[in-house]
Order: C-alpha cells, then sequence, then structure tokens
DNA sequence: CACCGTTATATATGGAAGAATATAAAGATC
DNA sequence: GATCTTTATATTCTTCCATATATAACGGTG
C-alpha cells in the first residue's frame, strides 16, 4: 500500500503563484471543460494515495467534487483513466490506468512545452503587471 | 464612431469549441487570476464598440461585471490597459492605452505559439476522448 | 463473522458570484 | 441650456456551486 497522507500536508504543489505569474492549459470539449489543472492534480494525488477520498483530503476538497470529477473525467475519456473498488483490508482504493497515467504525462508535458515556447511573451506580459 | 453592436450579435468567438478541443491561456498573479480569456476577449470587445458598455452588451455580460473586470485589469497593470470617460455627444466611451493593445497583441501570441508547439501532445489526449 | 475504511449516492445547507436595478455626474452636440 | 448615452458606484435579488452530512454496500483481514 502506498504512503498515506494526512489532511493538509499538500504534497501536490497546486498554486505556487505567490511570486511570479504562471499559466494553467484547460482543455476544453463542446460546452464544458474536459480537462484541468484540477483534474490532473486529482490523478497524481490518487497515484500518491491510493484512493479517492485521501487524495481528496491531501488536496482539501470534498470527498464528493473529487468523485464527481473522476466521473467527469472517465465518462469524457473513451477508457477510464481511474478504476475504483470498495471492500478490502483497508475498505478499498483507486488506481490509474494506463491511459489515466499516459494523459497526466500528456498533460503535463503540453504544458511544459507551451510554456518554453512562449516564454518570451510570457515575460513581457509579467513585465506589464504591477509589483 | 465605431459600429455599434447590437445585443446577442457575439461578433467575438470567445469560445468555438463546439467540434474540437481547444486550449486556454490564463495568467495567474498572487492568489487571483490576474489575465484570462474573459478579460482579453472584453479588451477586443471595448476595441471594436468603443465603450465599455456596448462591449458588454455584445459578449452578453452585465455592465457591472464589464467595469470590474476592467477595473481588476487596470489596478493589476503598471499602466492602465483601459482609460474611458463620460459625457459627450454619445455619452462617452472607452479605449485601449497602448499598453492595452500590447497586452491583447501578446496574450494572442502566448495562445498561438504554445498551441503550435503542444500540437502533437494536444492532439493525443485529444484523441482520447470520448466521441 | 465482525470490523474497518472506502466507494457510490442522495439530500440539505451555506456562501459567493453575477444579474438586475437605481442613481448621480459628465460633457459634446444640437 | 436641454438632451442623450455612458461612466462609476451602491444595493438588492437570484442562482448556482461546493461543502457538509448521511447511508448502504463492499470485501479483505484479523
Amino acid at each position: 500500500m502506498r504512503p498515506r497522507i494526512t489532511y493538509g500536508s499538500y504534497p501536490f504543489v497546486v498554486a505556487p503563484m505567490t511570486l511570479n505569474a504562471r499559466f494553467r492549459l484547460r482543455i476544453y470539449r463542446d460546452e464544458g471543460i474536459a480537462i484541468g489543472p484540477g483534474k490532473v492534480a486529482l490523478l497524481e494525488a490518487i497515484t500518491a494515495t491510493g484512493s479517492i477520498s485521501a487524495a481528496a483530503r491531501s488536496l482539501g476538497m470534498s470527498y464528493r467534487r473529487a468523485w464527481l470529477l473522476v466521473d467527469e473525467l472517465n465518462r469524457a475519456l473513451m477508457k477510464p483513466a481511474v478504476l475504483a473498488g470498495a471492500g478490502g483490508r483497508h475498505g478499498g482504493g483507486a488506481a490509474l490506468t494506463p491511459e489515466g497515467e499516459e494523459l497526466v504525462r500528456r498533460y503535463r508535458s503540453v504544458e511544459e512545452t507551451a510554456r518554453q515556447a512562449a516564454a518570451s511573451d510570457l515575460a513581457a506580459i509579467m513585465r506589464m503587471l504591477a509589483p
């Protein structure tokens, strides 16, 4: 079993935006958001904690919200990103499918590639911001 | 005077995301959002209409909201992006400063550059989405 | 077989965001 | 100077979203 993470420990730096500006990627589909930073962070938290509820606690979000995000994501994809099951010694748990892992990898890759490519314009915009 | 735009005509394609996935850029600062697609679309609407209220109508948002966005943006920047004044034949109006125009240009440039650079990973993610 | 923490779901409560509305001031044009 | 439309601001009213809470089922483990 993967190490549990207590409420409030925040191992994932979701918003380290105190000093610098940064940018987020959000992939839309039809009317609603298909994939954004919230869902990806949740997937990473599920990988690290082994369950939806522990992931939700580690991110400071309600279990209901976390479950809805996972459900929405699973139904938006051709193959689910997360498989979960109840029961067992520790009540059950959740894990990413290979597709879920690929999604996280590609999302972070898009983010990083885009960030590097747009660095100069982004820096110029940041210089326009008040100190 | 620039051409007026009637309520509901939506000359700015803010969300043409019906068929394809696409991605949005959002630049954060400290806790809140400094610059995102909403503010940039509003700036473009102000350029096209010549006033905050006409821009708000053309985007289907309330004047109050549009004014708050402009105010927030102006205070987030070192130099304001929009100058506005009341009075005159047509009640007044608003226009972008050179800095406001630069901001719009750079924002769209970041978007386009990032989109091209990340195209292959983005396409791979889109292929994972359910039809 | 009882226990435990989790999944999955429903309902209700609270709060924050935005819309609607109202109003004063501004000032170029007629 | 009356008119007209916009800016700028305050106040109220909704509506939506997220949290909180509750509950049944699940199934290894001791």
